[in-house]
DNA sequence: TTTTGAGTTGTTCGA
DNA sequence: GTCGAACAACTCAAA
């Protein structure tokens, strides 16, 4: 007996230690660190977290040093606050909620680790050259400590560093980098979690969403409560009622800002409120019942503009210096054009070049933090070519206005535009506001909506008011120079200068 | 290895 | 009024 006693003591206190250690770790909660995945569905992070049977610990951290020079401009600012409440409340119908903090990433991991009890921190990937470099740093150090620290992709169907050409390089033309993803396999996006996350035995403190102070104090927001639905369920809805109502029509009514042709979900995108694999599958659904994919013409141009978003990436991750610096280096000594005290710029912010299309396009963004696409074209070659100001400009001041402001999209767009990015628009492609104003916005209408002091102008005249008869201004009581300016620069003159300093800087040499 | 054709979004000019 | 050509240089990928 005694024998037999002394063989069993010892396993039963190893198993009592085992029992222990098991409960401690069985219990020992799970952080998943919300970044730009402000979603439920089709969340990796969430669901491995869900998946491994812990308590979970929704986190967000707010952390401008942590962004590089790109701390959220205040559109997005305003973005995020509805998002994050909208993700709390999602939380909080699954007995969950949202943690938030503020401070440096790794500090706080650190700090609602030690708080909670936690074991691993699981997140989506994003790739922001500043924020890998810091994402890196922060799994190795809290590996280094014995935690669990695991990353996953969330934000797109390829992610940068699986897709190269044949020479091993990466793609710097589209359509090559397009026809290679459509080779390649797509997941399938995965549901919410259905049933209460397990909340661990004691929440942590968090930061009153509030006290961030990511809206307005002055309200210039105003417009942007009846334009957007930030938050999962917006994001859903849109991209449902665009699949239904748009994307047949898509690759025609796209490029008419007056109509309701795009599919808006560039902001709920950026915040990872829907993912690229459920659009990829919301396409796929509307294709079963056509028997085909993708189901239409508008369809396959639409996933191709989801394939610029995807090659917008790709390009930021390759080419970490493109935000501030031209991927093409010839561009380095462009002449751009003096600005003395900045008025010019002022004029083109403001939405007020004497271009009724680039200023409606201007006000559009102002108003509600978005511009079309077609538009946005507009704008960003007047301000390149007929101003010959730096397209940095244009980026920096998108960055502070747009929603859907996006380090990879806003760099992709701003350099095609100058013409010094990848597969970027020729020299000669100079837009001219009064052919695309009558080309895009025919009635005038888009024009009208955001230019008020033009709305009875006829269509004939509202895109060119200084070429109107006295009468016709006089009529729709536009006094050019006092209710709407005459335009700032002549299209003609900015054109040929444009043309003549472009065509020797994207030479070579 | 070298060559070749093609490449998101346009405009103007001259036949 | 319509239509095609011209407007660089460079990358990619197929041949």
């Amino acid at each position: 007996m005694v024998a037999r006693g002394n063989f069993r003591a010892p396993r039963l206190q190893i198993s009592r230690a085992l029992l222990c250690w098991a409960h401690r770790m069985s219990s020992a909660p799970t952080l998943v660190w919300f970044r730009q995945d402000l979603r439920l569905a089709d969340n990796p992070a969430l669901k491995a977290a869900v998946d491994r049977g812990r308590p979970v610990v929704p986190v967000y951290i707010h952390d401008d040093d942590g962004e590089g020079d790109w701390p959220a401009g205040g559109a997005t600012r305003w973005w995020l606050h509805h998002s994050l409440k909208s993700l709390d409340a999602d939380l909080r119908k699954l007995g969950s909620r949202l943690v938030i903090a503020t401070g440096e990433s790794g500090t706080e991991l650190t700090r609602l680790l030690s708080a909670t009890g936690a074991d691993a921190v699981y997140w989506n990937r994003r790739y922001e050259p500043a924020i890998i470099t810091r994402d890196k740093a922060i799994k190795s150090a809290l590996q280094a400590d014995g935690f669990e620290a695991k990353s996953f992709n969330s934000a797109l169907l390829f992610e940068p560093h699986t897709v190269q050409n044949k020479q091993g390089n990466p793609f710097q033309v589209f359509t090559p980098f397009w026809k290679h993803c459509l080779t390649l396999p797509v997941a399938e996006p995965t549901p919410a979690p259905k049933n209460a996350l397990p909340a661990p035995s004691d929440w942590p403190a968090s930061v009153e969403l509030d006290s961030l102070k990511f809206l307005p104090t002055i309200p210039w927001d105003r417009d942007f409560y009846d334009a957007w639905q930030p938050g999962e369920a917006g994001a859903l809805a849109r991209l449902k009622e665009f699949a239904r109502e748009a994307m047949a029509d898509y690759a025609d009514e796209r490029n008419l800002p007056a109509k309701p042709g795009t599919s808006r979900l560039s902001p709920h995108l950026h915040f990872g409120e829907v993912g690229p694999r459920q659009i990829w599958a919301a396409v796929k659904s509307v294709g079963a019942s056509a028997g085909t994919f993708p189901p239409s013409n508008g369809a396959r141009v639409f996933l191709s503009e989801v394939g610029w978003r995807e090659f917008a990436h790709h390009l930021l991750f390759h080419f970490p210096k493109t935000p501030t610096e031209p991927l093409r280096d010839t561009f380095a000594d462009f002449p751009w054009a003096d600005d003395p005290g900045g008025a010019r710029l002022r004029a083109w912010q403001r939405g007020q070049t004497g271009y009724p299309i680039v200023d409606a396009g201007m006000r559009e963004l102002w108003a509600t933090g978005w511009m079309h696409n077609r538009v946005r074209m507009n704008v960003g070659s007047f301000l390149v070519k007929h101003l010959r100001l730096n397209w940095t400009h244009g980026a920096a001041w998108f960055w502070d206005t747009l929603v859907d402001a996006d380090l990879a999209q806003n760099t992709l767009g701003w350099q095609w535009t100058a013409g010094c990015g990848a597969d970027a628009a020729p020299y000669f492609r100079v837009f001219n506001p009064m052919l695309q104003g009558a080309k895009f916005d025919p009635d005038g209408d888009y024009v009208r909506r955001w230019v008020p002091e033009l709305a009875k102008l006829p269509a004939e005249h509202i895109q060119v008011p200084w070429e109107a008869p006295a009468e016709v201004l006089e009529r729709a009581g536009v006094k050019l120079g006092e209710t709407y300016p005459k335009p700032i620069v002549d299209h003609a003159k900015a054109r040929e200068a444009a043309l003549a300093a472009f065509k020797q800087v994207g030479k070579d040499g």
